[in-house]
DNA sequence: TGGACTAGCCTGTATATACAACTTGGCAGG
DNA sequence: CCTGCCAAGTTGTATATACAGGCTAGTCCA
């Protein structure tokens, strides 16, 4: 009846996933050392090692040679949070971010909310409504509701400053996301929010996102579609030093 | 002056690499066994098995116990691919693809495509341009440029049954690619091609794609925007066996 | 007081060795 | 001829050991 047991190495890497996602690793924390591992879980040090490789490898932790292992501080982490803050987005490109907050109140959640954050009909949640503008600019409308007992503070937080996707990963590392990107033409409020002309279209990105197995966020981005557009590039994970984005400017595609 | 040289497993994977890419070792293929590179390329086993094990998870190769290693088939191959193939994709879903052949031309590039491509104008390449259908409807038009002495018996293919991306990733293996994702109200053309309705928007995807370090094709993909999303979804590298995309069927945005 | 040096800890790599589990092919016995 | 079994080759894991190189703090000396 006794199943086979994982191989060690990935225990000791469960064991260390455990600490961090639930809090009792936070960023920036030092990890057990690999002579500690070895002699706290009795392991060789081989062992050890690779388990904090890989862990380095996925991301969970960051490796300096002569001074430790520490947790990452997970706004540098990978794909899920590359696209994730528009603020650090505009800043990238040069621009000045600004944001209106149009809503910031506790509800019930009910029908696709619900659904969506895997919660029972009225259970609290947050619900915003933001408009972040680039140069005064508005370019994206974002609609968001956030599980109360995630992040209860969240009706006290200003938002003019730190983003809710910014305030929502320092609360709690956010592991896993799902978005879907659609072409729309907007509603008569978001295309009044985004300033947008008569039948521009819409990027619409949906995402939910999950923080130790369970979805705490679920957001509606509305972006027009004259000024905005996602970009991404892919490359085999073993050259991560190859061509940086050699993005080829693009004309208009209408011919 | 001596520049400090890599370590030894990474030059073993390096040469492996090389061997893969050059087209020496194909999809499939055997590739030496721990015990065989440790004897040609005098490094110990654990140095070959931290080589080939890095190379699993990069997805070059593919490892079975008793067996041996084998170069990956890059159908199964990352991101990259993994929404690359519209046939694929329409088939997964359980619908019938078909395809109609608009162009397939040789012609001369100039202008964008040219520096898309990274060639010289003038330099031949292929157009193509096709209508996917999904049970008939048309759900995509693709717009591609193929650069003409990568694919030269491009002009002589049959692309009914067998789609561009599966043709180009035949010959060789693509390893990099860049795309772009827009909203765009679509010309005339493409909107009667896609029977679109009036003022119904676009999802664009603009994607190039390198193979063997250049760029190699680069295509316009328009899909109408009431029947066509892109999904995606998103864990950290250690959990791949997690939640299989639990994806909650949405209601229409529009409130 | 200040600067140089060193001991000690850390990661990064490399090797030799060992055992377990899996796959295949061939061989012996029925 | 067929079946069962075993040997050889392969990957997967685990350990002990070694050396190189980076970082830090504390010590020693001027």
């Amino acid at each position: 009846m006794t199943v086979k047991q994982k191989p060690r190495y990935q225990q000791l890497k469960d064991h260390i996933i455990t600490r961090i996602s639930s809090g009792e690793l936070r960023p920036t924390d030092r990890v057990p050392s690999e002579n500690e591992l070895v002699a706290s879980m009795s392991v060789s040090r081989m062992t050890a090692n690779r388990a904090l490789r890989e862990l380095t490898d996925e991301g969970y932790v960051e490796r300096i040679a002569g001074r430790g292992t520490f947790v990452s501080d997970f706004r540098s982490r990978s794909h899920v949070l590359e696209v994730h803050n528009i603020a650090d987005e505009i800043e990238r490109r040069g621009g000045v971010h600004s944001c209106e907050v149009v809503r910031n109140s506790r509800q019930h959640a009910r029908g696709e909310i619900a659904r969506a954050l895997h919660v029972d009909q009225g259970v609290e949640v947050f619900h915003l409504l933001l408009v972040h503008c680039e140069d005064g600019t508005p370019i994206q409308v974002e609609d968001r509701h956030v599980v109360a007992d995630f992040a209860p503070e969240c009706g006290d937080q200003d938002f003019h400053s730190v983003t809710p996707s910014a305030y929502l990963t320092a609360i709690s590392p956010l592991q896993e996301a799902e978005q879907v990107v659609r072409a729309q033409q907007p509603n008569a409020a978001v295309r009044a929010r985004l300033q947008m002309a008569e039948h521009e279209p819409c990027l619409v990105v949906i995402r939910r996102t999950w923080s130790r197995g369970r979805p705490v966020t679920f957001a509606r981005l509305h972006h027009p579609g004259s000024c905005y557009e996602l970009t991404g590039h892919y490359a085999p994970p073993g050259t991560p030093k190859s061509a940086p984005a050699d993005v080829v400017q693009l004309e208009n595609l209408q011919r």
